[in-house]
DNA sequence: CTTCAGGGACCGG
DNA sequence: CCGGTCCCTGAA
């Protein structure tokens, strides 16, 4: 199967901090959010197998109408120089429980520890499926997580990350997390669960809900925020105030703002 | 060997 | 609002 796209980086969108349950074997990047999928790009044609066109073009922005949002998020020379840095760029939409799981493990982590602790727990909690001879695991399962124990979590040496993930699993075990509740019930509900904060909250929201008005900062994000609009913050010094005055700034699309400048001030992270 | 930071959250004051 | 503390890993 294949599908055209236009201003889309398969490499830049899989690698950029966003999503954490990828792998690339061969030229192919593969994941399992429930069944196997794999994906090529060869230029403006992505060639995938597994799942429909409507599934990828969800998963990885591709119904985003990208040339607009860059428009309307053009309000300055700094978002220029980030802009034009992240050309391919998208926000994914991989769901709530992966967002949530994924962004709790990310707590006072780098990229590639992330992705090893994914990859880890998937191989306990996921469930393992053939894609064409070779054994890919499903996302860990909040079902098994919670059933299976905190003793058997901490063998993943998650430090105090270990509370946080049983924590989540138990909640959307004993709650409904529905995806199609409104995105305020969603957001009250995350912050019930001990490990999730205003950062992590709007990481989930906007990677895992596609909620594009969130605005996520981390400490790279507070850096660039201080440096290159000290004067519309000003005198906010708390995040709850910082992410109200950047999200005004930019309008309903300040999430991709914020995935451009993420992205644009690592230029030179040591894992680049 | 030690030190430090990594896409923070939580608790106490 | 501020500052200390939490667990673990990898780089310096």
């Amino acid at each position: 199967m294949e599908l055209k796209v236009e201003d889309f980086s398969l490499d830049s969108t899989l690698t950029s901090g966003q999503t954490f349950f990828w792998r690339k074997l061969d030229d192919f990047w593969v994941t399992s959010f429930d069944k196997p999928v794999k994906i090529k790009q060869d230029h403006d044609r992505l060639e995938y197998y597994g799942c429909t066109e409507e599934y990828i073009r969800k998963l990885l922005g591709l119904k985003d109408d990208i040339s607009s949002i860059k428009t309307e998020l053009d309000k300055d020379d700094f978002i220029d120089r980030a802009i034009n840095y992240s050309t391919g760029l998208r926000v994914v939409n991989e769901g709530l429980w992966p967002a949530t799981l994924g962004f709790i493990l990310s707590i006072q982590s780098n990229v590639p520890l992330i992705q090893r602790r994914v990859i880890a727990l998937s191989e306990a909690y996921g469930e393992a499926k053939e894609m064409e001879g070779s054994k890919i695991y499903s996302f860990p399962d909040y079902v098994k997580i919670f059933e299976s124990g905190i003793d058997k979590l901490k063998c993943f040496k998650l430090g105090f990350r270990t509370r946080f993930v049983m924590s989540a699993a138990e909640y959307f075990y004993k709650h409904n997390m529905s995806e199609s509740l409104p995105l305020e019930d969603i957001k009250k509900r995350l912050l019930d669960i001990d490990g999730i904060g205003d950062k992590v909250l709007d990481c989930v929201m906007l990677y895992g809900m596609h909620d594009l008005s969130a605005f996520p900062m981390d400490v790279w994000i507070l850096r660039v925020i201080d440096k290159y609009y000290s004067k519309l913050i000003r005198a906010a010094k708390s995040y709850k105030s910082k992410r109200e005055i950047m999200t005004s700034y930019f309008g309903k699309y300040a999430g991709y703002a914020q995935l451009f400048m993420y992205n644009y001030s690592r230029l030179n992270s040591t894992w680049k």
